[in-house]
DNA sequence: GGTAACATTTTACAAATGTTAAAAAATGAA
DNA sequence: TTCATTTTTTAACATTTGTAAAATGTTACC
């Protein structure tokens, strides 16, 4: 069961000493659409990784609430606030589907990287491949307008597209719902 | 002169130990105002942390530039896509004043990164937190208007108001000059 | 000081997006 | 299916922000 999770692209880099050392602490865990496993007031103590399935990150403000960040198969799931801070944060993550995931308690994972040397640079690369694709969508948004945005991100996530409501789409584009039909519209 | 270094609190994490091995290569640099450190077009070989002065990251556009980041003192300052794919990116980092730098190779920092445990756990929480900072960012750009981004950016960074062009600020904010302008003038 | 180069503000107008409300369409449960 | 709920679209209007160009302010250098 545990070992099939090497397949999984985020565990790829790991050795199989690594990975299996890192599987002694892996769980394997189901819960259903609408289940909000990452609370933003909250120390949440686990990293996830998504088996299968599809979240979604919000944070809610006085009259909205703002979808910033989506997760497919193979993708990793924290509280950034909780992981990286030991703090609770803005960050809430709800399934959008029923989902298989994989799970480590945040105090096995430190520990993990304060022995282990691959481990310490795998977690290394996580943070900084989130990092590069938080930095591209700020970029983005200063260059490319909404319709754009929405062409590529369709390109980009077909999958999201199909499975995920077009209101978290358009807060994640950062537009209005209003502005997002605006612009399907426009397509026909 | 590399021993006071450690009090640059980038690098107070560190043990005696790890820094000491980590400071064998470093180097300090100077450059002047104007100055560019990293091009977008190349993959650049440094990674630095800023001593003292002010630099700014900006992507080119057809028709604009945009300013995504500010360093100041203590800072760390390199290319995202040098650092993590070994490519080349859209980031250029300009010295906005006369700067004085430490920097280590890419590929003696890849090297420590891969021999020392600890120096490896610095990378880690390098990445997060510029990871977190970003992402702080893309949540506010949704959430506050962009007088109230001026605003916060006044009491968070008062040293960038005095030295920095309200142009590079503007872009920074997500807004034309024009329209920093007018928040200016509304709070005459 | 005078001048050139650059930065900032102001103005007038245009375009994009937001707000609110309602209608239409899709979804899901009994 | 039918009904209730939710999602998506559409419409009218308000607001914000952008664009372009001119006016003003600032800086650095001869």
């Amino acid at each position: 069961m545990i070992e099939q999770l090497k397949d999984i692209p985020v565990f790829s880099s790991l050795s199989d000493n690594s990975f299996h050392e890192f599987s002694n602490y892996m769980e394997c865990v189901q819960y259903p659409k609408g289940t909000t496993i990452i609370h933003a007031d909250k120390v949440e103590p686990y990293f996830y990784v998504l088996k299968s399935g599809i979240a979604r990150a919000y944070s809610d403000g006085e009259n909205q609430q703002i979808t910033f960040w989506f997760g497919q198969k193979g993708d990793v799931l924290f509280s950034f606030n909780s992981y990286i801070n030991n703090s609770t944060g803005y960050e809430n993550i709800e399934l959008l589907e029923n989902c298989s995931l994989i799970r480590i308690r945040l105090t096995d994972l430190f520990s993990l990287y304060n022995r282990h040397l691959e481990i310490a640079n795998w977690g290394r690369k996580i943070a900084e491949q989130e990092l590069i694709a938080t930095e591209r969508r700020l970029i983005d948004r200063a260059f490319k307008g909404a319709a754009e945005r929405y062409q590529e991100f369709i390109t980009q996530s077909p999958e999201l597209i199909k499975r995920v409501a077009l209101k978290h789409i358009a807060s994640y584009l950062g537009v209005t719902q209003v502005t997002l039909s605006r612009i399907r519209a426009s397509y026909k």
